[in-house]
DNA sequence: TTGTATGCGTTATCAG
DNA sequence: CTGATAACGCATACAA
């Protein structure tokens, strides 16, 4: 069943009674065709209801008009209830969109999703890639790009790569927020710390360290992984080694929320007896209680500059090797 | 710069000495080619990276292995931290990566972008597609289907459509819901809508209305688009026509979460005061203050099903035309 | 301005 | 078991 058998440029050809390819010009707009010619062509597509075959088309002119964003990542990990992977698939789908440009979304988290995303991308199928959440020192973007497809990362990945990059400024954002708690006073100030695969909880980590180290404060530290139960994991173990703290910097929202609880149910006061800061600012922040101070980065535009980066090189630009968006300290009342 | 010019067929024949279609059989893993000749084959493809051309492959099998999810939903929608959404899409992903068939992601949410959807589903790019979070009576489904493409919808759409469908037991879930507060001798129990262009909206607010009329209580309505800012404005709503409420129903999760917080700010007790029960138990739901009893919906399953729907008529097979999914009441504290 | 002819890289059909 | 060879549907250089 199906395949009600589609109508190629031939049999619109044949109907208007021109040849296939004037049929081509006027389907993708050329301008020299002669008025009435163009209107035979375009009554005879809407009767046969014609559409291109894409398959053909990208045979020919060597483009797909399609972008891949690859997350090499468990789709279990991507879509938690963690805001980021969302806030990145939405500022590449606008960006994208503008661009008419269609987006194929790859998780990439076992061994054989690698497998295809590499025969996917390597196959010619998109124009361009966009690597999000890098783990370790993957080698997988500088492969692509050796093969010539434009590829960006989005979020800067381990080990020095030759793949340009749109990252956030980790370290300034959590040296504001590390230095806002010095400031009101708290001399006990712990961090629960990303993974330390990632640049992101690397950078975190180590924004954290300095600032403390300036201020001649101790380290406390503990690790999650960015999730909520990991966060909650940590904030017993530093209760446990450091029952002193009277501060908590988390380097992610969920953790931070993870903490907060934990706080409470070990009989801490927010921020009375503990402050606490997290790191996104995701749309939850604003409903935790108490209302969480966080570090905001620009997730959706991290996203957009990513697909605009990959974009240029599709077209054959040059673009930056690097590029920093900002980050900003968001004050509300956990800390 | 870029396009450093791939191996094609052609090439590797040469490179082994054997014929182009020799090759192929060999790529394709066809049984029939002898041992040495396969080794030969391998060994030129690795020698020279060779990777086939998807494009020149559909155009001949007129397959993609790729299935397109589509939201008719702007990207802003999508992917606030609704966990509905990622949770679709990661049962779509999971299904597909186990049939090996890529994910091709399209936000439809502007007219643009509808244009974009249909032109590049029926320029046959995809194998089928899977629908989700259908508003109103979208005539696309079925379009789409009448052009013999694969199509399923995830959560059925308003009016009758060929389309096959796949959904929750909304009545069910929100029914048990409602009783449940009735048991627990709350009297004027008062309900957050969803949106009423949606068949989620409409049936949540069908099953409350229902059970509710049953049991000879008043009817308490306000109403919202699943959103927490809409859930705010709803609780204080009935916060202002209904003091006396003792009870809250509300269609999603985000809407109950603010409802929550709108209730402490008025200085309501919960569970004490008001009940408070949502629908779909996000991840958050387990982390609000108190936490939410909720009804849940299998939303991975919802995805992964109607994927496996997608894949079975792609495959020449007839479905069911609807299938529904259980939806269960989890208690917390709220309620 | 329009038509003709060719090629894009594969798979599939047929002989051999 | 292997090799020619013909599609697949379209875009474009070139000729008219």
């Amino acid at each position: 069943m199906t395949t009600a058998q589609r109508p190629t440029l031939e049999a619109v050809a044949r109907r208007a009674g021109v040849s296939r390819a004037t049929v081509s010009r006027v389907v993708n707009g050329s301008t020299t065709v002669a008025e009435p010619i163009r209107a035979a062509v375009h009554q005879a597509v809407a009767e046969l209801g014609y559409v291109p075959n894409l398959a053909a088309r990208s045979l020919v002119t060597q483009r797909t008009d399609s972008i891949a964003l690859i997350m090499p990542e468990a789709a279990t990990r991507v879509f938690s209830d963690d805001q980021v992977f969302p806030g990145i698939i939405r500022g590449v789908s606008q960006e994208l969109e503008a661009a008419d440009k269609q987006l194929v979304l790859m998780l990439a988290g076992s061994p054989a999703g690698r497998d295809r995303v590499e025969r996917y991308t390597t196959g010619r199928h998109v124009d361009g890639v966009l690597f999000a959440s890098l783990h370790g020192a993957d080698p997988l973007p500088a492969r692509l790009a050796r093969l010539g497809i434009p590829v960006v990362s989005s979020g800067r990945g381990l080990g020095d790569s030759p793949v340009p990059y749109v990252d956030v400024d980790h370290v300034g954002g959590v040296t504001r927020a590390v230095r806002y708690l010095i400031e009101n006073g708290r001399r006990r100030i712990a961090t629960i710390a990303g993974p330390q695969d990632m640049v992101a909880g690397i950078e975190r980590l180590t924004g954290y360290r300095d600032t403390v180290a300036a201020a001649g404060l101790p380290e406390l530290v503990a690790y999650g992984d960015f999730t909520r139960e990991s966060g909650a994991a940590a904030m017993r173990t530093l209760l446990t080694e450091h029952p002193d703290l009277d501060a908590v910097f988390a380097a992610s929202d969920l953790m931070a929320h993870a903490a907060l609880r934990t706080l409470r149910e070990a009989g801490r006061r927010v921020p009375a007896d503990v402050a606490v800061i997290g790191f996104d600012d995701i749309e939850t922040a604003a409903y935790t209680e108490p209302p969480l101070t966080t570090v905001r980065q620009p997730i959706l535009e991290l996203g957009r500059a990513g697909t605009r980066q990959v974009l240029r090189i599709a077209a054959g630009e040059t673009v930056e090797p690097a590029l920093i968006l900002p980050t900003e300290l968001v004050l509300r009342a956990s800390a």
